[in-house]
DNA sequence: CTATATGCAAATCATTTGCAACCAG
DNA sequence: CTGGTTGCAAATGATTTGCATATAG
């Protein structure tokens, strides 16, 4: 029973078939839960898979994106990070070092559904409430 | 007087040079107000003035970024889009154009600020609040 | 077996930089 | 005048693509 089995599982059910690169590109990014890039992805896979090439991650990462296994998160350097959570989440960005941190707050996520239940907003249907709340981490 | 004159006397205010290049770049991200790529201000730029540089306009978008003239706005792709409004507002997100509009209410900023000075998130200060409003513009 | 995935190198897209000519203050 | 600004071309950084080889189902 390998720890990759899970992974494994999961792949097939989103519907892609479960190849090594995939198992250990998603396996990365959840060790790397910090939302990493494409590079810092490929940075710790090469340390254990030395042959993985950066094109596999960037086309595996897309493909991901595209089944709805990890999301993009919107950056303003031009940069793309990825998010292995797909549950409802708000993001802290710092400022000084361009990391990004999860915050969950249930509350939060029912006061913002619940102002726009009330304050539709015209030629504009609501798919997703993302707060980007920016700042720093403080040591 | 010209229509340059206010954004000479804005530039300035705001401690720099007010060059041409500078003004007719300012001017075309308020006549483009729809949050503009810098290729889409080089393209609305050289119908008009046809010798400015790409380069110029790129080192004039961060120069106004560093001088909080424009800001520039997250995305999911890794372009780059700017902003010239800096008053507090949130951004709608369209899934299907990747066009960006804004969105106003002083009634969500207090709620939102009114939550997080009863949530203090532990090590991370807050210095600003952004909601993104993800899903589509209804023609 | 066979379609799909992988990996290399080359291509492309967005952005930045070095440096000589230029111009606002 | 003079230092900061501009524009070119070349450099860099991030991502994508074409195609031959390898592999999962």
């Amino acid at each position: 029973m390998s720890k990759f089995d899970d992974i494994r599982k999961f792949l097939v059910e989103k519907g892609i078939k479960a190849t090594t690169q995939r198992l250990i590109i998603y396996q990365s990014i959840l060790e790397l839960h910090n939302h990493p890039t494409a590079e810092e992805i490929y940075n710790k896979l090469i340390e254990k898979y030395p042959s993985v090439s950066l094109s596999t991650v960037y086309n595996t990462l897309d493909l991901f994106v595209k089944y709805d296994i990890i999301k993009t998160v919107k950056t303003d350097n031009g940069i793309i990070r990825y998010d292995a959570v797909l549950e409802p989440h708000h993001h802290l960005y710092c400022i000084n070092t361009n990391k990004i941190g999860d915050y969950y707050n249930e509350e939060l996520n029912l006061l913002l559904k619940d102002f726009f239940d009330k304050h539709k907003i015209q030629n504009f249907s609501i798919k997703e409430l993302k707060l980007q709340i920016i700042g720093n981490f403080k040591n």
